[in-house]
DNA sequence: TGTACATCAGTGAACGCGCGTTCACTGATGTAC
DNA sequence: TGTACATCAGTGAACGCGCGTTCACTGATGTAC
Protein backbone atom coordinates (compact mmCIF):
# COMPACT_ATOMS: atom_id res chain seq x y z
CA UNK A 1 0.00 0.00 0.00
CA UNK A 2 2.47 2.53 -0.69
CA UNK A 3 2.38 5.22 -2.57
CA UNK A 4 4.24 7.36 -4.49
CA UNK A 5 6.10 10.51 -3.36
CA UNK A 6 3.92 12.76 -5.73
CA UNK A 7 0.71 10.79 -4.70
CA UNK A 8 1.28 11.70 -1.37
CA UNK A 9 1.77 15.28 -2.09
CA UNK A 10 -0.65 15.50 -4.14
CA UNK A 11 -3.17 13.62 -1.41
CA UNK A 12 -1.80 16.08 1.56
CA UNK A 13 -2.89 18.93 -0.52
CA UNK A 14 -6.16 17.65 -1.48
CA UNK A 15 -6.79 17.15 2.17
CA UNK A 16 -5.85 20.99 2.49
CA UNK A 17 -8.14 22.01 0.31
CA UNK A 18 -11.06 19.96 1.06
CA UNK A 19 -10.73 21.20 4.66
CA UNK A 20 -10.67 24.70 3.51
CA UNK A 21 -13.52 24.09 1.94
CA UNK A 22 -15.19 22.03 4.77
CA UNK A 23 -14.53 24.34 7.62
CA UNK A 24 -15.66 27.30 5.74
CA UNK A 25 -19.00 25.29 5.34
CA UNK A 26 -19.53 23.68 8.67
CA UNK A 27 -17.29 26.19 10.72
CA UNK A 28 -14.09 24.05 12.79
CA UNK A 29 -16.41 21.90 15.06
CA UNK A 30 -18.76 20.81 12.31
CA UNK A 31 -16.00 18.82 10.54
CA UNK A 32 -14.40 15.92 12.12
CA UNK A 33 -11.29 14.38 11.20
CA UNK A 34 -12.75 10.88 9.60
CA UNK A 35 -15.47 13.31 7.70
CA UNK A 36 -12.85 15.00 6.30
CA UNK A 37 -10.27 12.36 5.33
CA UNK A 38 -13.29 10.37 3.65
CA UNK A 39 -14.27 13.70 1.45
CA UNK A 40 -10.87 13.22 0.45
CA UNK A 41 -10.97 9.93 -0.48
CA UNK A 42 -8.89 8.48 2.36
CA UNK A 43 -9.54 6.42 5.64
CA UNK A 44 -9.02 8.88 8.79
CA UNK A 45 -5.81 6.77 9.94
CA UNK A 46 -3.98 8.21 7.59
CA UNK A 47 -4.46 11.66 8.59
CA UNK A 48 -1.43 11.79 11.01
CA UNK A 49 1.07 11.05 8.80
CA UNK A 50 0.71 14.64 7.58
CA UNK A 51 -0.47 16.43 10.43
CA UNK A 52 0.39 16.47 13.90
CA UNK A 53 -3.30 17.20 15.27
CA UNK A 54 -6.27 18.83 13.67
CA UNK A 55 -5.38 22.09 15.22
CA UNK A 56 -2.36 22.35 13.13
CA UNK A 57 -4.39 21.78 9.98
CA UNK A 58 -6.70 24.25 11.30
CA UNK A 59 -4.05 26.96 11.48
CA UNK A 60 -2.54 25.47 8.14
CA UNK A 61 -6.03 25.95 6.22
CA UNK A 62 -6.62 29.31 7.63
CA UNK A 63 -3.67 30.64 5.98
CA UNK A 64 -3.98 29.09 2.35
CA UNK A 65 -7.32 30.25 2.43
CA UNK A 66 -7.23 33.71 3.54
CA UNK A 67 -4.68 33.87 1.07
CA UNK A 68 -7.29 33.05 -1.38
CA UNK A 69 -9.82 36.03 -1.26
CA UNK A 70 -5.99 38.64 -0.55
CA UNK A 71 -5.65 37.25 -4.28
CA UNK A 72 -9.29 38.06 -5.10
CA UNK A 73 -9.08 41.19 -3.58
CA UNK A 74 -5.87 42.79 -5.18
CA UNK A 75 -6.56 41.15 -8.12
CA UNK A 76 -9.80 43.43 -9.13
CA UNK A 77 -11.02 46.70 -9.15
CA UNK A 78 -12.90 47.85 -5.80
CA UNK A 79 -15.50 48.48 -7.33
CA UNK A 80 -15.71 44.25 -8.51
CA UNK A 81 -14.89 43.25 -5.21
CA UNK A 82 -17.83 44.76 -3.87
CA UNK A 83 -19.95 43.66 -6.14
CA UNK A 84 -18.46 39.86 -6.06
CA UNK A 85 -18.83 40.35 -2.33
CA UNK A 86 -22.06 40.73 -1.72
CA UNK A 87 -23.74 38.70 -4.40
CA UNK A 88 -25.76 35.75 -3.99
CA UNK A 89 -23.06 33.38 -5.01
CA UNK A 90 -20.91 34.56 -2.36
CA UNK A 91 -23.36 34.46 0.23
CA UNK A 92 -24.54 31.08 -0.39
CA UNK A 93 -21.06 29.65 -1.59
CA UNK A 94 -19.72 29.29 1.77
CA UNK A 95 -17.12 26.40 0.51
CA UNK A 96 -14.91 28.67 -1.58
CA UNK A 97 -15.95 32.53 -0.26
CA UNK A 98 -13.99 34.70 1.96
CA UNK A 99 -12.24 32.79 4.87
CA UNK A 100 -13.34 36.00 7.26
CA UNK A 101 -17.02 35.90 6.46
CA UNK A 102 -17.16 32.12 6.94
CA UNK A 103 -14.86 31.74 10.25
CA UNK A 104 -14.20 35.39 11.80
CA UNK A 105 -16.72 34.16 14.35
CA UNK A 106 -15.63 30.83 14.96
CA UNK A 107 -11.53 32.38 15.09
CA UNK A 108 -12.02 34.10 18.18
CA UNK A 109 -12.77 31.08 20.42
CA UNK A 110 -9.37 29.65 18.40
CA UNK A 111 -5.98 29.04 19.83
CA UNK A 112 -4.03 32.62 19.89
CA UNK A 113 -1.52 31.12 16.85
CA UNK A 114 -5.09 30.93 14.85
CA UNK A 115 -6.00 34.47 15.85
CA UNK A 116 -2.71 35.67 14.65
CA UNK A 117 -2.91 34.02 11.40
CA UNK A 118 -6.45 35.57 11.11
CA UNK A 119 -4.82 39.15 12.17
CA UNK A 120 -1.90 38.77 9.84
CA UNK A 121 -4.32 38.07 6.97
CA UNK A 122 -6.13 40.84 8.05
CA UNK A 123 -3.77 43.22 7.41
CA UNK A 124 -3.04 41.59 3.92
CA UNK A 125 -6.29 42.25 2.91
CA UNK A 126 -6.67 45.56 3.76
CA UNK A 127 -3.42 46.54 1.62
CA UNK A 128 -5.36 44.78 -1.29
CA UNK A 129 -8.01 46.25 -0.74
CA UNK A 130 -6.40 49.84 -1.03
CA UNK A 131 -4.33 48.32 -3.79
CA UNK A 132 -7.93 47.56 -5.27
CA UNK A 133 -8.24 51.07 -5.70
CA UNK A 134 -10.03 52.95 -2.68
CA UNK A 135 -13.50 54.84 -3.09
CA UNK A 136 -14.29 58.31 -1.72
CA UNK A 137 -10.95 60.16 -2.36
CA UNK A 138 -13.19 63.27 -1.91
CA UNK A 139 -13.19 62.89 2.01
CA UNK A 140 -10.45 63.11 5.09
CA UNK A 141 -10.16 59.90 5.35
CA UNK A 142 -6.65 57.77 4.56
CA UNK A 143 -6.95 55.07 1.94
CA UNK A 144 -6.20 52.31 4.95
CA UNK A 145 -9.24 53.52 7.21
CA UNK A 146 -11.22 53.45 3.76
CA UNK A 147 -10.36 50.08 3.62
CA UNK A 148 -10.87 48.78 6.37
CA UNK A 149 -14.21 50.61 6.75
CA UNK A 150 -15.48 49.20 3.60
CA UNK A 151 -14.05 45.23 4.60
CA UNK A 152 -15.88 45.32 7.44
CA UNK A 153 -19.30 46.82 5.78
CA UNK A 154 -18.77 44.01 3.19
CA UNK A 155 -18.41 41.46 6.07
CA UNK A 156 -21.68 42.20 7.97
CA UNK A 157 -23.45 42.33 5.54
CA UNK A 158 -22.33 38.84 4.98
CA UNK A 159 -22.47 37.46 8.08
CA UNK A 160 -26.11 39.33 8.89
CA UNK A 161 -27.57 37.94 5.62
CA UNK A 162 -26.45 34.32 6.16
CA UNK A 163 -27.72 34.39 9.46
CA UNK A 164 -31.30 34.86 7.96
CA UNK A 165 -32.89 31.80 6.50
CA UNK A 166 -32.07 31.38 2.21
CA UNK A 167 -34.86 32.02 0.76
CA UNK A 168 -35.62 35.00 3.52
CA UNK A 169 -36.15 38.35 1.23
CA UNK A 170 -34.31 40.25 4.64
CA UNK A 171 -31.13 38.08 3.47
CA UNK A 172 -31.12 39.58 -0.39
CA UNK A 173 -32.53 43.06 1.10
CA UNK A 174 -29.33 43.34 3.62
CA UNK A 175 -26.98 42.39 0.32
CA UNK A 176 -28.49 45.05 -1.69
CA UNK A 177 -28.95 47.68 0.57
CA UNK A 178 -25.09 47.56 1.93
CA UNK A 179 -24.10 47.06 -1.95
CA UNK A 180 -25.30 50.23 -2.56
CA UNK A 181 -24.58 52.61 -0.04
CA UNK A 182 -20.35 51.38 -0.14
CA UNK A 183 -20.77 52.28 -3.93
CA UNK A 184 -22.68 55.40 -3.15
CA UNK A 185 -21.55 58.63 -4.56
CA UNK A 186 -20.64 60.19 -1.46
CA UNK A 187 -18.26 57.05 -0.89
CA UNK A 188 -16.93 57.42 -4.68
CA UNK B 1 -34.78 17.51 47.64
CA UNK B 2 -38.42 18.68 46.00
CA UNK B 3 -38.42 22.37 45.81
CA UNK B 4 -40.79 25.18 45.76
CA UNK B 5 -42.45 26.26 42.88
CA UNK B 6 -41.03 29.61 42.70
CA UNK B 7 -37.38 27.44 43.68
CA UNK B 8 -37.52 26.34 40.44
CA UNK B 9 -38.98 28.85 38.18
CA UNK B 10 -36.20 30.87 39.77
CA UNK B 11 -33.66 28.29 39.01
CA UNK B 12 -35.05 27.58 35.21
CA UNK B 13 -35.00 31.20 34.59
CA UNK B 14 -30.97 31.00 36.20
CA UNK B 15 -30.53 28.61 33.58
CA UNK B 16 -31.85 30.10 30.27
CA UNK B 17 -29.98 33.68 31.86
CA UNK B 18 -26.33 31.64 32.46
CA UNK B 19 -26.83 29.79 29.09
CA UNK B 20 -27.67 33.11 27.22
CA UNK B 21 -24.14 34.24 28.40
CA UNK B 22 -22.28 31.30 27.96
CA UNK B 23 -23.47 30.74 24.32
CA UNK B 24 -22.50 34.11 23.44
CA UNK B 25 -18.77 33.50 25.15
CA UNK B 26 -17.42 30.27 23.82
CA UNK B 27 -20.53 29.84 21.11
CA UNK B 28 -23.00 26.77 20.84
CA UNK B 29 -20.60 24.08 20.51
CA UNK B 30 -18.07 25.33 23.46
CA UNK B 31 -20.84 25.08 26.49
CA UNK B 32 -22.14 21.71 27.23
CA UNK B 33 -25.05 20.62 29.43
CA UNK B 34 -23.16 19.81 32.29
CA UNK B 35 -21.17 22.76 32.01
CA UNK B 36 -23.87 24.96 32.27
CA UNK B 37 -26.01 23.28 34.91
CA UNK B 38 -22.51 23.85 36.85
CA UNK B 39 -22.54 26.86 35.90
CA UNK B 40 -26.18 27.64 37.37
CA UNK B 41 -25.29 25.72 40.91
CA UNK B 42 -27.04 22.62 39.42
CA UNK B 43 -25.90 18.96 38.31
CA UNK B 44 -26.87 17.93 34.74
CA UNK B 45 -29.49 15.71 35.17
CA UNK B 46 -32.06 18.07 36.11
CA UNK B 47 -31.45 19.95 33.10
CA UNK B 48 -34.36 17.68 31.47
CA UNK B 49 -36.94 18.83 33.99
CA UNK B 50 -37.31 22.06 32.74
CA UNK B 51 -36.00 21.42 28.40
CA UNK B 52 -36.90 18.63 26.34
CA UNK B 53 -33.38 18.91 24.93
CA UNK B 54 -30.17 21.38 24.38
CA UNK B 55 -31.53 22.80 20.99
CA UNK B 56 -34.82 23.47 22.93
CA UNK B 57 -32.99 25.75 24.94
CA UNK B 58 -30.24 27.44 22.44
CA UNK B 59 -33.97 28.71 20.43
CA UNK B 60 -35.04 30.27 23.89
CA UNK B 61 -32.01 31.71 24.53
CA UNK B 62 -31.46 33.04 21.06
CA UNK B 63 -35.24 34.60 21.57
CA UNK B 64 -34.23 36.11 24.90
CA UNK B 65 -30.88 37.32 24.47
CA UNK B 66 -31.66 39.36 21.45
CA UNK B 67 -34.71 40.75 23.05
CA UNK B 68 -31.45 42.01 25.39
CA UNK B 69 -30.13 44.12 22.90
CA UNK B 70 -33.41 45.02 20.87
CA UNK B 71 -34.07 47.28 24.05
CA UNK B 72 -30.41 48.37 24.23
CA UNK B 73 -30.98 49.68 20.75
CA UNK B 74 -34.14 50.96 21.12
CA UNK B 75 -34.02 52.71 24.46
CA UNK B 76 -30.90 55.34 23.31
CA UNK B 77 -30.60 57.65 20.71
CA UNK B 78 -28.51 55.89 17.66
CA UNK B 79 -25.18 57.69 18.34
CA UNK B 80 -25.32 56.56 22.30
CA UNK B 81 -25.88 52.93 20.38
CA UNK B 82 -23.16 53.17 17.92
CA UNK B 83 -20.72 54.59 20.66
CA UNK B 84 -21.56 51.49 22.72
CA UNK B 85 -21.46 48.98 19.53
CA UNK B 86 -18.23 49.89 19.06
CA UNK B 87 -17.04 50.62 22.45
CA UNK B 88 -13.97 48.49 24.18
CA UNK B 89 -16.29 46.92 26.73
CA UNK B 90 -18.69 45.86 24.03
CA UNK B 91 -15.82 43.80 21.92
CA UNK B 92 -14.31 42.26 25.32
CA UNK B 93 -18.04 41.87 26.73
CA UNK B 94 -19.61 39.07 24.76
CA UNK B 95 -21.57 37.22 27.71
CA UNK B 96 -23.38 40.41 27.58
CA UNK B 97 -23.10 41.77 24.54
CA UNK B 98 -24.83 41.55 21.33
CA UNK B 99 -26.20 38.17 20.17
CA UNK B 100 -25.91 38.95 16.36
CA UNK B 101 -21.98 40.03 16.63
CA UNK B 102 -21.36 36.80 18.94
CA UNK B 103 -23.39 34.29 17.20
CA UNK B 104 -24.46 35.39 13.88
CA UNK B 105 -21.63 33.05 12.98
CA UNK B 106 -22.92 29.98 14.60
CA UNK B 107 -26.66 30.76 13.93
CA UNK B 108 -26.02 30.25 10.13
CA UNK B 109 -25.56 26.62 10.86
CA UNK B 110 -28.16 26.03 13.11
CA UNK B 111 -31.90 24.44 12.56
CA UNK B 112 -34.36 26.45 10.89
CA UNK B 113 -36.02 27.51 13.79
CA UNK B 114 -33.25 29.16 15.31
CA UNK B 115 -32.23 30.88 12.08
CA UNK B 116 -36.02 32.25 12.30
CA UNK B 117 -35.31 33.46 15.80
CA UNK B 118 -32.56 35.67 13.92
CA UNK B 119 -34.65 36.99 11.37
CA UNK B 120 -37.15 37.92 13.56
CA UNK B 121 -34.57 39.35 15.92
CA UNK B 122 -32.84 41.38 13.04
CA UNK B 123 -36.68 42.89 11.80
CA UNK B 124 -36.99 43.98 15.74
CA UNK B 125 -33.48 45.48 16.12
CA UNK B 126 -34.17 47.27 12.88
CA UNK B 127 -37.38 48.64 13.86
CA UNK B 128 -35.16 49.72 17.27
CA UNK B 129 -32.35 50.98 15.24
CA UNK B 130 -34.90 53.34 13.28
CA UNK B 131 -36.50 54.23 16.63
CA UNK B 132 -33.13 55.42 17.86
CA UNK B 133 -33.47 57.97 14.96
CA UNK B 134 -31.82 57.56 11.72
CA UNK B 135 -28.64 59.18 10.59
CA UNK B 136 -27.79 60.90 6.88
CA UNK B 137 -31.75 62.20 6.25
CA UNK B 138 -29.70 64.27 3.82
CA UNK B 139 -29.76 61.71 1.81
CA UNK B 140 -31.91 59.52 -0.84
CA UNK B 141 -31.81 56.11 1.31
CA UNK B 142 -34.70 55.45 3.23
CA UNK B 143 -34.65 54.67 7.04
CA UNK B 144 -35.08 51.33 6.97
CA UNK B 145 -32.22 50.94 4.29
CA UNK B 146 -30.06 53.24 6.49
CA UNK B 147 -30.93 51.07 9.91
CA UNK B 148 -29.69 47.89 7.67
CA UNK B 149 -26.70 49.59 6.61
CA UNK B 150 -25.79 51.01 9.92
CA UNK B 151 -26.12 47.20 12.08
CA UNK B 152 -24.43 45.97 9.39
CA UNK B 153 -21.77 47.87 9.07
CA UNK B 154 -21.13 48.11 12.92
CA UNK B 155 -21.88 44.38 13.32
CA UNK B 156 -18.80 43.59 10.66
CA UNK B 157 -16.58 45.90 12.83
CA UNK B 158 -17.08 44.07 16.15
CA UNK B 159 -16.57 40.78 14.60
CA UNK B 160 -13.52 41.33 12.51
CA UNK B 161 -12.06 43.21 15.94
CA UNK B 162 -12.68 40.25 17.76
CA UNK B 163 -10.91 37.79 15.79
CA UNK B 164 -7.88 39.64 16.38
CA UNK B 165 -5.81 38.85 18.86
CA UNK B 166 -7.01 40.85 22.55
CA UNK B 167 -4.19 43.12 22.40
CA UNK B 168 -3.60 43.72 18.87
CA UNK B 169 -4.05 47.72 17.74
CA UNK B 170 -5.24 46.37 14.74
CA UNK B 171 -8.29 45.43 16.90
CA UNK B 172 -8.36 48.49 18.29
CA UNK B 173 -8.02 50.92 15.21
CA UNK B 174 -11.31 48.99 13.30
CA UNK B 175 -13.51 49.92 16.25
CA UNK B 176 -12.11 53.48 16.25
CA UNK B 177 -12.39 53.46 12.24
CA UNK B 178 -15.54 52.49 12.08
CA UNK B 179 -17.28 54.62 14.82
CA UNK B 180 -15.81 57.37 13.11
CA UNK B 181 -17.14 56.47 9.61
CA UNK B 182 -20.75 55.63 10.92
CA UNK B 183 -20.98 58.99 12.81
CA UNK B 184 -19.32 60.81 10.10
CA UNK B 185 -21.14 64.23 8.80
CA UNK B 186 -22.18 62.57 5.47
CA UNK B 187 -24.14 60.20 7.16
CA UNK B 188 -25.23 62.57 9.81
C1' DT C 1 19.83 -3.93 -15.59
C1' DG C 2 18.25 -7.15 -12.00
C1' DT C 3 17.56 -8.64 -7.15
C1' DA C 4 16.87 -8.01 -2.03
C1' DC C 5 15.21 -5.30 1.34
C1' DA C 6 14.12 -1.15 4.19
C1' DT C 7 10.82 2.54 4.09
C1' DC C 8 6.65 4.69 5.06
C1' DA C 9 1.73 6.44 3.21
C1' DG C 10 -2.31 4.44 3.82
C1' DT C 11 -5.61 1.09 6.37
C1' DG C 12 -9.01 0.14 9.78
C1' DA C 13 -9.63 -1.63 14.51
C1' DA C 14 -9.15 0.11 18.96
C1' DC C 15 -8.17 3.65 22.72
C1' DG C 16 -10.00 6.98 26.26
C1' DC C 17 -12.89 10.79 26.68
C1' DG C 18 -16.66 14.03 26.85
C1' DC C 19 -20.90 14.67 24.95
C1' DG C 20 -26.34 14.67 25.13
C1' DT C 21 -29.59 12.08 27.22
C1' DT C 22 -31.96 8.57 30.43
C1' DC C 23 -33.23 6.69 34.69
C1' DA C 24 -33.90 4.94 39.47
C1' DC C 25 -33.84 7.31 43.40
C1' DT C 26 -34.48 11.14 47.11
C1' DG C 27 -37.04 13.86 50.14
C1' DA C 28 -39.21 18.41 50.89
C1' DT C 29 -43.42 20.37 49.05
C1' DG C 30 -48.05 20.89 48.63
C1' DT C 31 -52.49 18.69 48.76
C1' DA C 32 -56.42 15.78 50.51
C1' DC C 33 -58.81 14.64 54.47
C1' DT D 1 -54.96 22.93 62.51
C1' DG D 2 -52.73 18.31 62.10
C1' DT D 3 -51.65 13.98 59.65
C1' DA D 4 -50.80 10.92 55.53
C1' DC D 5 -49.38 10.66 51.17
C1' DA D 6 -48.70 11.70 46.17
C1' DT D 7 -45.88 14.76 43.49
C1' DC D 8 -41.94 16.10 41.08
C1' DA D 9 -37.35 19.23 40.94
C1' DG D 10 -33.11 17.87 41.68
C1' DT D 11 -29.28 14.14 42.07
C1' DG D 12 -25.65 11.47 40.14
C1' DA D 13 -24.59 6.97 38.00
C1' DA D 14 -25.06 5.03 33.63
C1' DC D 15 -26.25 4.75 28.50
C1' DG D 16 -24.68 4.85 23.58
C1' DC D 17 -22.23 7.59 20.47
C1' DG D 18 -18.87 10.19 17.89
C1' DC D 19 -14.82 12.49 18.58
C1' DG D 20 -9.45 13.01 18.19
C1' DT D 21 -5.80 10.09 18.35
C1' DT D 22 -2.88 5.67 18.41
C1' DC D 23 -1.20 1.51 16.63
C1' DA D 24 -0.08 -3.00 14.44
C1' DC D 25 -0.21 -4.11 9.98
C1' DT D 26 0.17 -3.92 4.61
C1' DG D 27 2.53 -3.85 0.45
C1' DA D 28 4.19 -0.91 -3.41
C1' DT D 29 8.01 2.26 -3.68
C1' DG D 30 12.54 3.48 -3.97
C1' DT D 31 17.22 2.40 -2.73
C1' DA D 32 21.55 -0.35 -2.12
C1' DC D 33 24.29 -3.60 -4.26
Amino acid sequence: MKITKAQSQENRARIVQTASALFRERGYDGVSVADLMAAAGLTHGGFYKHFGSKAELMAETAASSISQIIRQAGGSDIRQFVDFYTSREHRDGRGDGCTFAALAGDATRQSSDIRATFADGLESILAAVERGGVLGAGDQQTARAKAIDVFAHLLGAVVLSRACPDDSPLAEEILTVCRAQILAPSNA
